[in-house]
RNA sequence: GGGCACGUAGCUCAGGGGUAGAGCAUCUGCCUUUUAAGCAGAGGGUCGGUGGUUCGAGCCCACCCGUGCUCACCA
């Protein structure tokens, strides 16, 4: 027995649980069970129950909770839809009575029985037959639950730690059931902005992971090597530059829900990992697509939520289209008294230091303006609303405005001062692009090591020719930590990123 | 990377130089409608790690590891 588990940290508890394994094996009970027919889920029973019409169910799950009494007792099971009461009789259950002193909060279990009203009115299984699934050999940190007079649930002793909710979130998952709603949320936010862009005719495809140049973004990537190649490849940024050669190539929507990998620090609002939407539609521009985003938004805030309507942070937040448009530059001259466009760049860093930011040595005017949007208009930027048109160095591949020289065609989404989604009219000039491209190999060369590299194919691609076209990114991670009001990123994400342990 | 805080039993937490504590969980006994079940008893700890200071260190000091908050960084 002393090899069958090597955990470091075997103690006392582990040990006795090891015991009772090898004392139901004596006893020929199956402890890691094949199958079990179910037919009955937790809430559908208690919600169906009805006096009359006795049910039989077979229901199955963990036992959350033990109520021994002699030769009777109480338990609950949490299976997927919450906790329900078991009661078994030793006159009931015959010999599986004496192979459930041998079970223990945690193991998972089988019941057959009638579903009945106990004396003080909680509907339960009266089992007639019990069995065995899983032993559970590693005890789970169990919180009691209690309902008081007010009907408010009570939770002693929460499992509460967040490195190990975070490290072992099987854990989290069993003991904390409100967190799993929110990995539901999660999951329906995507599967409902999915099925919106597949009704639209949107082709979903996949792109490159492992890319020999990064592009599309501004930020450090990881950077692995491929053995038979001998090359340096690097984790993808952003899909953007390879969705787009997908439009030249003729798919007229096409849009990738991917995963990308930034080698940068960890927040509250940044993990190195994350999930982004990308689609790029031919022959729109971005107004179109603020109307797209508008009802894409709320499409999922109906499908999933029911409502457009939440309540935020204590804020009333209404995603009802059509959001606010304001425009950048006026925002911030509203709030400063600055015009940033016509402004020289010694003008735009007096401001900044005004505000009490210190500009950095060699940062762009782009940069510069960006901080002072940051610090005067964002934080204001409460209910839905597009900010509009961005000055041309912080777009390397945004249309230049069709009227408005200096600015590009690009719009950011924000609520409650962040940001949700960023957009453009897609740069289709090859000229304009390359001289961005080049642009931006100056900015590299001054010390910005999150500049662009040259993407030469991709300015290739645009010289075939690709028609206009709107493109669009959304940070699904913290559209999910919106809706469902989870304050880190690291709640909304299954397993985030922690330094090993030990 | 900087600042602040935290790390003690399986879980939640007390204890701030002199025998390591509580509740829940666990174990033994009693108990056939309990529900933080109850009653009686018991076991359980490298006090994150390594070095110091001290007659004596969860406790004071230094360094390290991990986590949280925050600032910086980061569309």
């Amino acid at each position: 027995m002393d090899n069958q588990i090597q955990h470091e940290d075997v103690n006392t508890l582990i040990k006795r649980r090891l015991e009772e394994l090898e004392e139901l094996k004596k006893k020929n009970i199956e402890t890691f069970e094949y199958s079990f027919d179910v037919d009955s889920y937790s809430r559908d029973i208690k919600e169906s129950y009805q006096e009359e019409t006795p049910k039989n169910v077979r229901a199955a799950g963990r036992i959350m909770a033990i109520r021994r009494m002699g030769k009777a007792s109480f338990a609950h099971i949490q299976d997927k839809q919450g906790r329900i009461q078991i009661y078994l009789k030793k006159d009931d259950v015959g010999e599986s009575y004496d192979a459930f002193k041998l079970m223990d909060i945690g193991d998972i279990i089988g019941v057959e029985g009638y579903v009945f009203k106990t004396k003080t009115g909680e509907i339960s299984i009266h089992a007639k037959s019990l069995k065995l699934l899983t032993k559970s050999v590693r005890p789970i940190p169990i919180a009691k639950e209690v309902i008081d007079e007010s009907g408010n649930k009570v939770i002693f002793d929460q499992f509460a730690d967040k490195e190990l909710r975070y490290r072992q979130r099987y854990v989290d998952l069993i003991v904390n059931p409100e967190i799993k709603d929110v990995f539901i949320k999660r999951s329906k936010i995507i599967s409902s902005m999915r099925s919106f862009l597949d009704a639209q005719g949107y082709l979903e495809v996949e792109t490159p992971i492992l890319q020999p140049m990064y592009g599309g973004a501004s930020a450090k990537p990881f950077v692995t090597h491929h053995n038979a190649l001998n090359i340096p490849l690097y984790m993808r940024i952003a899909d953007e530059l390879y969705l787009k050669r997908l439009v030249v190539g003729g798919f007229d929507g096409v849009y990738e829900i991917s995963k990308d990998f930034r080698n940068e620090g960890m927040d509250k609002t940044h993990n190195p990992e994350f999930t982004m939407i990308e689609l790029y539609v031919a022959y729109k521009d971005y107004e179109w697509m603020m109307s797209f985003v508008e009802q894409m938004v709320a499409h999922i805030c109906t499908k999933v939520f029911g409502s457009t309507e939440f309540e935020i942070e204590g804020k009333k937040i209404n995603f009802n289209p059509p959001w606010d448009r304001v425009s950048m530059i006026e925002e911030i001259q509203k709030a400063t008294g600055l015009d940033v466009l016509n402004a020289s760049y010694d003008e735009v860093k007096d401001c900044l230091r005004k505000h009490g930011i210190e500009p950095k040595p060699g940062e762009s005017k782009g940069k510069l303006i960006d901080e002072l949007f940051e610090v005067t208009v964002q934080p204001k930027l409460i209910q839905p609303t597009f900010l509009i048109d961005y000055p041309v160095e912080m777009s390397p591949l945004a249309k230049k405005h069709r009227n408005k020289p200096g600015l590009v065609e690009r719009f950011e989404g924000f609520v409650l001062g962040r940001e949700i989604c960023n957009a453009f009219s897609e740069l289709n000039d090859p000229i304009d692009q390359n001289q961005r491209f080049q642009d931006q190999v100056k900015m590299r060369e001054a010390g910005d090591e999150e500049a662009h590299q040259v993407d030469e194919d991709f300015v290739r691609a645009l010289e075939y020719g690709m028609p206009p076209t709107a493109g669009l990114g959304m940070g699904i991670d913290r559209l999910v930590m919106l809706l469902t009001n989870q304050p880190s990123i690291r709640d909304v994400i299954l397993f985030p990123q922690m330094k090993p342990e030990k």
